[in-house]
DNA sequence: GTATTATTTGAGGATGGACTCAAATTCGTC
DNA sequence: GACGAATTTGAGTCCATCCTCAAATAATAC
């Protein structure tokens, strides 16, 4: 029957088989391979389905257009975002600052296999911002609550702006580490020295009140 | 005869009269403008030619493709950094670090209007990526000579991996401006404080020597 | 004023890519 | 193994956008 349930337009549907699932799966790891590599835009439903091993029918019957597709996964993103900041926060009690700041500037790195896809969907133009705000704000709450686990005293609007920061130090360490940079081998390591440096200094006030 | 001499495809052709030079201007202006607001790929050449006043012909008659529009944006923008740089490295000898760092920060917010579709230009995936590395270059170069000059001491190859790291801050704290963040205020301000710490921590062994 | 050259114009060709759909096939169940 | 439902297939439609070009017009030189 199809119900279309919650989400979606006329023409998606949930796989309801087990093949249904995993060419999904497939679908998913292909676009966002593409995407990583090709960015949003350039990249086609063609060759989607191609590097899935599917027929563009086959991407059509899961995802009702290409947004679709960004969408799902932007949440699945959001969703490792979250859980990676959960276990972060549970550690950050014990961790000083600099430690801290360490972990947190590798966060992104670390992830890249689990989100490959995520830096060329936050940069893509489309018209739905929307779900793009909601992943920085996920992101951001989430480095903030880290922060004041480490800093109990440190306010939480403060401790926002903070975050948006090493949030931005964390997307331009991928960025260097992603591309190869020739002249400038030492850059990422003066990157974390500017993070340590930035980290210690905001937190050090704000430890063990 | 429209000799068609140092650059450009077969149907490129030079202004040789001041209606052609500044239609010239016009389509560029407007090329920089719709591509600062919407991207290099969303932007179309009918758009281009429609807000500059002319038609889509005229943009063809300078212009061989789209890609050349850009080409010749990105180097009127390497210009004007190149300038920039050139005169701030005149003053960086009788500034201080701390001060050098709040110039530097701001340089690019402060120039916007002049670049205003660099980041633009910068983020969008084209074949060419030669002419990105070129702007990326010719950017760090003129930091990095800003900063040598503010400490002489300083190591070149230190200085272009401090300048890369610098380049990154600037380009955030634009973005930062450029949209409206809600949630994170005193983010701006944070990256000045950021960005202020590691320039003093960095260029201080070094003055003076 | 005439010849020459630069510029403008806009309809239309060519291409590529998002999306559709009806028929074929496979899977699960009784 | 027969039936219905899920999945696969891929040719085909539609449309946006890049780019062409030959004819019209405007500017300049003489």
């Amino acid at each position: 029957m199809d119900s279309n349930s919650s989400r979606g337009k006329r023409t998606s549907l949930q796989p309801l088989r087990a093949a249904g699932r995993q060419r999904v799966e497939e679908l998913l790891e292909a676009a966002s391979d593409l995407m990583a590599e090709r960015g949003y835009e350039a990249t086609t439903m063609a060759e989607i389905a191609a590097r899935a091993g599917a027929k563009i029918g086959s991407l059509y019957r899961f995802f009702p257009n290409k947004e679709a597709v960004a969408d799902t996964l932007v949440q699945r993103h959001i969703a490792v975002l979250e859980d990676e900041c959960a276990a972060l926060a549970k550690r950050a009690a014990t961790l000083p600052p600099d430690v801290l700041a360490d972990v947190l500037i590798e966060l992104l790195v670390t992830l890249h296999p689990r989100v490959k896809s995520l830096s060329a969907l936050m940069e893509a133009r489309t018209d739905k911002m929307e779900i793009r705000d909601r992943a920085r704000g996920h992101a951001i709450a989430g480095i903030a609550a880290a922060l004041r686990v480490c800093a109990p005293g440190l306010d939480e609007a403060l401790a926002r702006d903070i975050a948006a920061v090493v949030l931005n130090t964390m997307k331009i360490l991928r960025g260097m580490l992603a591309k190869d940079a020739p002249a400038t081998l030492g850059a990422p390591e003066e990157l974390r020295r500017m993070n340590r440096l930035y980290l210690s200094d905001r937190l050090a006030p704000f430890r063990n009140i």
